[in-house]
DNA sequence: CAGCATCCGACACGATACTG
DNA sequence: CAGTATCGTGTCGGATGCTG
């Protein structure tokens, strides 16, 4: 069962005070839980990789969201990168231990829908067909 | 640490074929993960939820998103839809096994959010700082 | 009460081209 | 190699007004 205390930490997340004041937290979660973040941090959890390493693991990525994306996780202290300054230049971006706290718990999640999407796939046709 | 059966999940996900075709999944990870979708199905946790009641309890959310939301999430479901046929209707939402299952998964998602939210907040006051 | 329809602005995202 | 700059499109998402 779901216990109290986390309960607790989403009726904060979902509330808005009288002056329409949202959570602090919201924005943060807005930009980690996209589609790209989630899935950059899933590929850091395999190892450091460098950027083309990263736009050729995360399938069907572009170049500008791939740094976009990096950018606002290294922002927040998620990513680390590191600058080797040769020539041509080396980049490698590895997980903080913050990141990988995360990571770990977002994967859980992915193979969540690993386990569970076949099902979902299922309940899709069945209300399509309902609907029609 | 991560087990090896969630970063084979990852990986399934992350995996694009020759022809640019993406994980069946994704497409799903993108409606559930989005911001509205994780605290509506937080909200519903709590437990069935009225539109109204909804309305109120997910602070900010206009009426489109949510029932944009909602009828996704019943598509896929995990969000069960009831409806009173009386005048005015009433319709309640309630989560399915499967919905519950998934919700509870965010919840902790966003407790964890809730514990590290003020160390994400300093990381950015420092990367900005440092940026200057 | 529980919504759908419509308009509209903002931004996510991709493709392409260019730089240190 | 590791990005940035620019452009164009599509979708997200809010505001408003209308219906059974």
């Amino acid at each position: 069962m779901t216990e109290p205390h986390q309960l607790a930490a989403a009726e904060r997340l979902l509330a808005v005070d009288a002056f329409g004041t949202k959570c602090v937290f919201r924005p943060i979660m807005d930009q980690v839980t996209t589609r790209w973040a989630t899935l950059i941090l899933a590929a850091l959890l395999i190892g450091p990789h460098r950027f083309s390493e990263l736009h050729q693991r995360v399938g069907g990525i572009s170049q500008k969201m791939l740094s976009q994306n990096l950018k606002a996780l290294a922002r927040n202290g998620l990513v680390a990168r590191e600058v080797e300054p040769t020539i041509p230049p080396q980049v490698t971006y590895s997980l903080t231990p913050l990141g990988t706290d995360l990571a770990g718990r977002l994967t859980e999640l992915i193979s969540w829908f690993g386990r569970n999407g076949e099902e979902l796939l299922r309940a899709q046709s069945d209300y399509d067909a309902a609907m029609s």
